[in-house]
DNA sequence: AATTTATTTTAGGCAAATCTAAAAAAAATC
DNA sequence: GATTTTTTTTAGATTTGCCTAAAATAAATT
């Protein structure tokens, strides 16, 4: 049951899984936008990853993971997250700097690797962006996290993920001082703009941009 | 100053300096066995190492690491047996069974991973198989050791290293319980085979062939 | 429904790393 | 010193992943 896969095969693999939970199905567009990549070399990819049975995909149709393909992300998201977690948590890495060395450690693949690593981390369930890690039979935790967009005034809540860790995104949350875990309380939303202004304890109130706000996600207290 | 090597690239210029450790210069033919290639394919790769000033080479002449490349060599090495350390350490894998995972850990490149991972293990000067860890400049301790098919009759002394990490021998040490830090006696040695006869504390005498005991390296004590 | 536009695939090529087979150079032997 | 033998290099192919340009298909528009 050896999947052997290229580092390039698995790139593919993930970026799928990704899109999938976004949209539910993915299309050669949208791939290779995500893979910074041309049409042509995801039409490519997919075909082999089709003959290899991990990708369900027609020409000209929308396509998405086999069971099997589905279960390979799985392994390669909880590697990512296990190293991103390690990282943070024992090579004092701050958590908006990790991903792309986990980016490079998740293609090593040794089974027992990695089952020894989520031991050494006793068992984390979330990595430091709050996203679960998928336990060794790719199992997760799912959170009722919501859009911070969606909040009604005087909600208060904490933050439990972004859905990106664009080095963009990350520069703007620690400018904010916005992390993960972080609690706050929606003071007011503006229809012109859609922004929203929210109170960290101990900060002066803050103005977060509908942009912002879309990719925050947080749960309610 | 970004070397921005392929992995290839890296697992040639390792290969070209550990035969140096050994014979001082390297041939194409035997560089080709350890890498378990064609000569032809060396041949590739050395005009390519030498494009980019890591390798002194001229054709059909024995060739050797430029000043640069072995400075690279020496961090890929670095890498190599930080990884090994916190594999048996920290993941408490079995000294015999690191190799393997370390050979894919060993090329990610990050800097700040790598020192970050040293400072983690507190700095360690030895990898589990006895061997010095280059620190951050490149720099390594050096053990003053022989292979024990030099000891005297009589002289005791403590297992610092084996020369290499097959399977192979890795198994037969398992097999004697000899160790990394392993104290023995040489009881006898027998011209006719050129094995010796050593003691372990608490176990019987063991024989110790001549392959054996040339790759077995100790410190008197 | 026909045509335009957008998307996706095919066709043909390129670079890296490998191979086999043949040629060139060096080393060993007679 | 000439001739084998060994070593090394070159030449030409192959595979993987990528590209551009053109063709095919699907979607959108009129």
């Amino acid at each position: 049951m050896q999947s052997n896969l290229s580092v390039t095969e698995e790139n593919y693999i993930k970026a799928v899984y990704h899109l999938q939970q976004a949209s539910g199905s993915v299309t050669t567009n949208v791939l290779s936008a995500k893979l910074v990549t041309t049409p042509a070399s995801v039409t490519d990819m997919l075909k082999k990853l089709k003959a290899k049975g991990l990708l369900l995909y027609e020409p000209y149709k929308v396509f998405c993971l086999s069971p099997t393909g589905s279960k390979i992300a799985l392994e390669i998201i909880r590697r990512h997250r296990l190293w991103e977690y390690f990282l943070v948590e024992k090579l004092a890495f701050g958590w908006d700097e990790v991903h792309e060395v986990a980016e490079e450690l998740e293609h090593v693949g040794s089974k027992k690797l990695v089952d020894k690593l989520d031991q050494f981390l006793d068992f984390p369930k979330f990595d430091p962006h709050g996203d679960p890690i998928p336990d060794c039979n790719g199992l997760m935790s799912s959170v009722e996290q919501v859009s911070l967009a969606y909040l009604p005034i005087g909600q208060q809540a904490q933050v439990t993920a972004v859905s990106n860790q664009s080095t963009e995104l990350l520069e703007l949350l620690g400018h904010k001082h916005i992390n993960i875990g972080t609690r706050l309380e929606v003071l007011a939303k503006f229809s012109f703009d859609n922004s929203i202004e929210v109170k960290i304890k101990d900060l002066q109130p803050l103005n977060i941009s509908e942009q912002l706000a879309g990719v925050l996600f947080v749960k309610t207290l």
